[in-house]
RNA sequence: GGCCUCAUCGUCUAAUGGUCAGGACACCACGCUUUCAAUGUGGUAAUCCGGGUUCGAUUCCCGGUGGGGCUGCCA
């Protein structure tokens, strides 16, 4: 058995997206899995599309999700002369030609066969010329590109890992451009080459390619290749069933984990869509991944990125973390949201994280969530509300929530300061004092509970004052309206 | 249009020639609770349609329908 190698091949041409961080983890999963090789191959094959840093954001994702690959970065570009070698060698064999055709023609051509309801197919025009001609033609340095000669009247088939048996009739394919007029091959060229000579033994990539891939059946069998396994991917489709693109909204992996989604949750998420390990298991780290996968549990049909799994999973992954490392993650984001944590206790930022923790389902909302731990909140009085009762009884209630403070002898447990509440409650309705109680503290109508802030406030040197501050905002408050 | 491909709750999916068609997200109800979250319990919800094969088909076959992909000197 020969070693298993896997390759991911981006085009740099923005950022990573999700899909293409999916297609990379399964190829590092199979390789892995087997103990092989994980390839970086980057096609900037056109010149074009390139987008500067592409490759530095593609390079640093898959470090973020620990996708080490073995091998690589190779830029298809510095390759050049290898791919024009092998199209050369086509067209010794016959199998490829030069094509003089301008652009021009061969849009008016397609646009010819569209309204004659024929589908769109070169026609072989140059491959008629003689020998002599093409050599004048490429002596007097004519724009030209290389294409396949595809035979007519073929059946050419192949099996796909997932799909089984595909096959088409060669009449259905185009005589595709190998090499283009300004030297750099199409990605059928260059991927063929490359899968080759780089020893891929299994090709994984996205389902759309399954069109194209009985050309690139024609190559090998051209060059007298053996074949790799194919391996086609059903597509990740946004919630319209598209397939999922820049077009259908946020799909950079970038942004998502600027969102504050944590990498492993993402990692997860995306290995459940179009694979699953047959079992009820749903939480994977990638080495539990790495240790389940199999390319038989590979489904067949797209499936529907659901950003709602994703933010429930992303919060299994935010309560399972230490809060210490909940705190070395989200510090971007509190200082984000403007927050000096350089003039708070370590243990009061600590506390506060530990009350929002469960709560949380993306790194991004702590600064709203929290705002009111900073700064005093803005609210209208009209929540400070307990069911019914009437500004006379409310205010009478935070006179009581004051007076036990008052009392309170900071710093205070989360403890002593609920057994002095509920001994001055009693039996009546906790309610009553408690909401607006919360209200004041947080301006808010979900919250965590009024001994867990406090609990939080009492570590600082004048938590005391801030609450009986924010009490008295409220009476004031209610007074006003 | 042509070629390829796919089809189980709204979504991700499991299972089987005979099951109460299972789990998860979401949703609903209840419990816990001062609110929210978390958590616990329960619930609503699916085999695209039509023919075959078969004692029996969601599963196998054929046909339809619907969805998707491709149809570039993009990848």
């Amino acid at each position: 058995m020969p070693e298993v190698r896997t390759r991911f091949a981006p085009s740099p041409t923005g950022f990573l997206h999700i899909g293409g961080l999916r297609t990379a983890l399964y190829e590092f999963l199979w390789a892995r899995k087997n103990n092989g090789k994980f390839i970086l191959r980057i096609e900037d094959t056109d010149v074009k599309r390139t987008v500067p840093g592409s490759l530095e954001n593609i390079v640093q994702t898959l470090k973020d999700f620990r996708l080490n690959f073995d091998e690589g970065p190779i830029l298809q570009s510095q390759r050049l002369d290898i791919y024009f070698k092998h199209a050369q060698e086509l067209i010794d064999k016959g199998h490829a030609y030069h094509c003089f055709c301008a652009p021009e023609r061969l849009d008016q051509l397609r646009k010819q066969q569209q309204e004659n309801k024929q589908p769109p197919k070169y026609d072989k025009h140059c491959l008629k010329l003689s020998k002599d001609e093409t050599e004048a033609k490429l002596r007097a340095n004519e724009p030209h590109v290389i294409r396949m000669n595809v035979p007519a009247g073929q059946r050419i088939s192949f099996a796909d890992v997932i799909h089984g048996q595909i096959s088409v009739s060669s009449d259905d394919l185009d005589d595709q451009v190998l090499l283009k007029s300004d030297g750099f091959p199409t990605y059928h060229l260059a991927a063929t080459v490359d899968d080759h000579l780089m020893g891929i033994t299994h090709v994984i990539r996205g389902e759309e390619w399954v069109p194209s891939a009985p050309k690139h059946i024609l190559l090998y069998s051209f060059f007298g290749w053996p074949l790799p396994q194919f391996v086609h991917l059903p597509l990740l489709l946004s919630k319209t069933r598209k397939k999922l693109s820049k077009r259908e909204g946020d799909v950079a992996v970038k942004d998502f984990l600027e969102q504050g989604y944590l990498p492993e949750a993402l990692l997860n998420f995306v290995a459940l869509l179009g694979w699953n390990p047959k079992t009820e298991q749903e939480i994977f780290n990638l080495r539990e991944l790495t240790e389940e996968f199999s390319l038989d549990k590979l489904n067949k049909a797209g499936a529907v990125f659901d950003p709602e799994k994703l933010d429930w999973l992303n919060g299994v992954y935010i309560r399972s973390l230490k809060v210490e490392d909940l705190f070395a993650r989200i510090s971007p984001y509190l200082i984000r949201a403007g927050f000096e944590l350089e003039k708070y206790p370590k243990e009061f930022l600590l506390r506060i994280l530990l009350l929002e923790q469960a709560r949380l389902k993306k790194l991004s909302e702590i600064g709203e969530r929290v705002k009111y731990f900073f700064s005093d909140p803005a609210y209208d009085p009209e929540m400070l509300r307990w069911k019914k009762v009437d500004n006379r009884q409310l205010s009478e209630s935070l006179e009581i929530a004051k007076k036990i403070i008052i009392n309170c002898q900071f710093p205070i447990s989360k403890e002593e300061i609920q057994n002095a509440f509920f001994a001055e409650i009693g039996d009546k309705d906790k309610g009553a004092i408690l909401w607006p109680l919360r209200v004041a503290l947080t301006g808010l109508e979900a919250s965590p509970g009024p001994f867990e802030i406090m609990d939080a406030f009492a570590v600082l040197p004048n938590g005391k004052e801030i609450i009986l501050k924010r009490l008295n905002t409220a009476i004031e408050k209610l007074f006003q309206s």
